[in-house]
DNA sequence: ATAAACTCTTAAACTAGTTCATTTTTTTTC
DNA sequence: GAAAAAAAATGAACTAGTTTAAGAGTTTAT
């Protein structure tokens, strides 16, 4: 069967982890919805209760929080082939502290809580992917809370670009600065100090 | 039927998610291995390929790594009812770069790489109760790798305070300070000036 | 019960990162 | 394609957290 580009490109993501039938796929896709946000449109607002964990098809979006005064603190940023939204809100439906913008014209495929749980009712299997899928980023915020804390800045930046390559060029260096957790400031230094070293 | 505390205990977490037949507790009961740690003893050294995945009946234990310098950051603190290991070096079997030593006399059941397999055929429940389990983890480690970039060390530790009462008592103010990503000198400081503003 | 080994406290000198202010460069908008 | 807005660079003064050192208080092992 032949899918458009979202539905392939979220398969194959799907496909890392378990196998779908025809029927399973085409019913996986109908719960699904799709969403355009337009660059600096937000898809999350701090105060409103999550309707949908997202999965990006096209675009870029950052996630980040507002501190007490008012200084972004970016929590990830998701391209192409990333899942993003707030899943404690999503969970508990508490209102979110997130906010979530598009820094280019975006696509996504959001999928609602119910049904979330109708799939794992519907498709069992989808326990198994979602277990392999949070197994997976648990490890990897895991190492992210231990860099937080214990390297420096500057390291936490050349980790950052060996990690993350893809993104480092789609992004400005302000919104890099409030995910590494430094002020813009320092963050010009830092990268002129690590380009000048490479560079000799 | 009657089980013995540590079962009880660790049944009881899992009942949280998901319910069992006495049939499937029994069959769940004998993939796992009893382990006792002694006070100051190590349950893995980096270096080593992980081969349990752990939850903890009774005791302490500190989940750290070591830096160039030697010097400590500690990932978790695990008590009662927690579950430990390192996860990344458990899936994908390349050597752990953690250490995790018991603070306290500590037991501990363990399950192994083979057996944690074996689970997910025999009890595809469980697949349910690991995806909630891990999920659970993910939303308190990703507010954990936020605060490390954006509290203060000051409003990191009565975060931590607030969390984890339990703990706070139980281990020394060095291993605080290691798990803060701090100094023990600058943790000394900050908890005389926070206990005297409490105290004021 | 005592020595040895840690842990905690305090303080002075230091460094990584912030703040504030200004200028230059790049991007956005009409 | 010019004007406006936002991002990036640079520098000086500042603050949170480190380092080093030394003494007091606790815990551990025999």
């Amino acid at each position: 069967m032949n899918y458009q580009k979202s539905h392939t490109l979220i398969l194959n993501n799907i496909a890392r982890f378990i196998d779908l039938t025809e029927l399973e796929k085409q019913k996986y896709l109908s719960l699904l919805t799709e969403i355009t946000v337009k660059k600096k449109a937000f898809l999350m607002q701090a105060g409103e209760i999550t309707k949908y964990e997202y999965f990006i098809t096209k675009g870029c979006l950052k996630v980040y929080t507002l501190d007490e005064d008012g200084a972004p603190h970016i929590s990830m940023f998701a391209i192409e082939d990333y899942w993003t939204g707030d899943m404690a809100s999503f969970m508990s439906k508490d209102p979110t502290n997130y906010f979530i913008k598009a820094t280019e014209d975006s696509e996504l495929l959001g999928i609602s809580r119910a049904n979330y749980e109708l799939l794992f009712q519907e498709i069992p299997k989808f326990e198994r992917f979602y277990r392999m899928l949070y197994q997976r980023s648990l490890i990897s915020y895991i190492r992210r809370s231990n860099h937080g804390i214990s390297l420096s800045a500057e390291q936490r930046y050349i980790e950052f670009k060996k990690k993350y390559p893809k993104i480092v060029n789609r992004i400005t260096q302000k919104d890099l600065a409030g995910y590494i957790g430094i002020t813009p400031e320092f963050m010009s230094k830092i990268i002129t100090k690590v380009n000048r070293k490479q560079n000799s």
